[in-house]
DNA sequence: TTCCAGGTAGTCG
DNA sequence: CGACTACCTGGA
């Protein structure tokens, strides 16, 4: 199946920005493959792999171009709609700006993000292992490990445009070895003693989240049910991921805004906290779970998305620099 | 070369 | 509960 389609500005609620969406960091995924200016990924729509890739005039009335290649069947009707789920097309951001211009602190953030949106999972597991993988880590890291994840040990499909990998289920994850150590432990003959040892979690960059990230997978094996997750309620999903190892409430945020497009999550990292003590309180200290509290009783539904503005804005604004603590 | 950023888990009060 | 610190790795 190859198909070609497009997906008019009047199906979706205000304005688009594909690349400021896909290069904004957000945990649900690393950012997509970019090439003569249509942006490529390997999706799973029904368990079918499918490539997907779109192209945007940011900001305009075009249409999105979207073309759809997979060794299966997938309408044209599925391909729309997983598209429009992972750049969160559904949502209506001239509604959100007016929420933003309601509140002095917030407008100005709409000049720097117009056209960004929640860049969602497309597929949920994956989303809880980069967020794990993203604590303490920067964007570069992560999502480098994530890449080296994906290409040990997903499987691997064969397109024009290259090699795409799907990110491994959780039953392969949860049988990896953690480090060079056990996956030596692990092999049956004898090896030359120069042997580099590459196929472990620790050989893709991500320390000591391995162990969490081994656990993780057979949690989501043995007792946590990602279909059952998404149909909970916000603060029930967030104190059943905190039981992860690895999930703490910054973490477990981040899942659910960008892996189960709950807006009401308010992902609060240092960088936030500084930008909201800044803007709300300045001159006093909160904790981070004050920070949460706050953000989720100020903004409500919209939580997520203010998150998300106030940190583009601060970065792009030269704010988030001047609140760099110097020595 | 050392130093440091950056959330969570674990420990101690 | 709150406060404090170790944890890996890559980049300055």
């Amino acid at each position: 199946m190859e198909t070609e389609l497009e997906i008019n500005s009047a199906e979706f609620n205000g304005p688009l920005n594909i690349p400021l969406t896909i290069h904004s960091g957000q945990t649900s995924q690393p950012a997509w493959k970019e090439e003569n200016s249509f942006f490529k990924e390997l999706v799973s729509i029904d368990g079918i792999p499918c490539l997907i890739e779109v192209a945007h005039h940011a900001n305009t009335n075009t249409p999105v171009m979207v073309k759809a290649t997979s060794p299966g069947d997938i309408s044209i009707e599925e391909v729309i709609v997983n598209v429009k789920d992972i750049f969160d097309l559904n949502f209506d951001l001239n509604l959100f700006y007016e929420f933003l211009m309601d509140d002095p602190l917030l407008a100005p953030t709409i000049d720097f993000c117009r056209g960004l949106r929640l860049f969602k999972a497309h597929d949920p597991f994956e989303c809880i292992i980069s967020s794990i993988s993203s604590a303490n880590c920067s964007i570069i890291r992560w999502t480098r490990s994530i890449q080296d994840m994906k290409c040990k040990w997903g499987q691997s499909y064969h397109f024009s445009s290259g090699n795409f990998y799907t990110f491994p289920a959780p039953e392969i994850l949860a049988h990896v070895p953690e480090h060079d150590l056990e996956e030596m432990q692990r092999q049956e003959e004898e090896l030359p003693k120069d042997f580099l040892f590459q196929n472990n979690l620790q050989a893709c960059g991500v320390g000591y989240r391995a162990k969490y990230i081994i656990r993780t997978a057979r949690a989501v094996q043995d007792w946590l049910n990602l279909d059952e997750l998404a149909r909970m309620r916000y603060d029930d999903a967030f104190h059943t991921i905190l039981d992860l190892p690895g999930v703490g409430p910054k973490v477990a945020d981040c899942i659910l805004l960008y892996g189960f497009g709950m807006g009401e999550a308010f992902p609060v990292d240092v960088w936030i906290k500084r930008i909201m003590e800044h803007l709300y309180f300045p001159g006093e200290e909160l904790k981070p779970h004050e920070v949460r509290e706050f953000g989720r009783e100020r903004y409500g539904k919209y939580a997520g998305y203010v998150q998300l503005y106030l940190f583009h804005y601060a970065r792009k604004s030269g704010l988030l620099e001047s609140l760099r603590p110097q020595k």
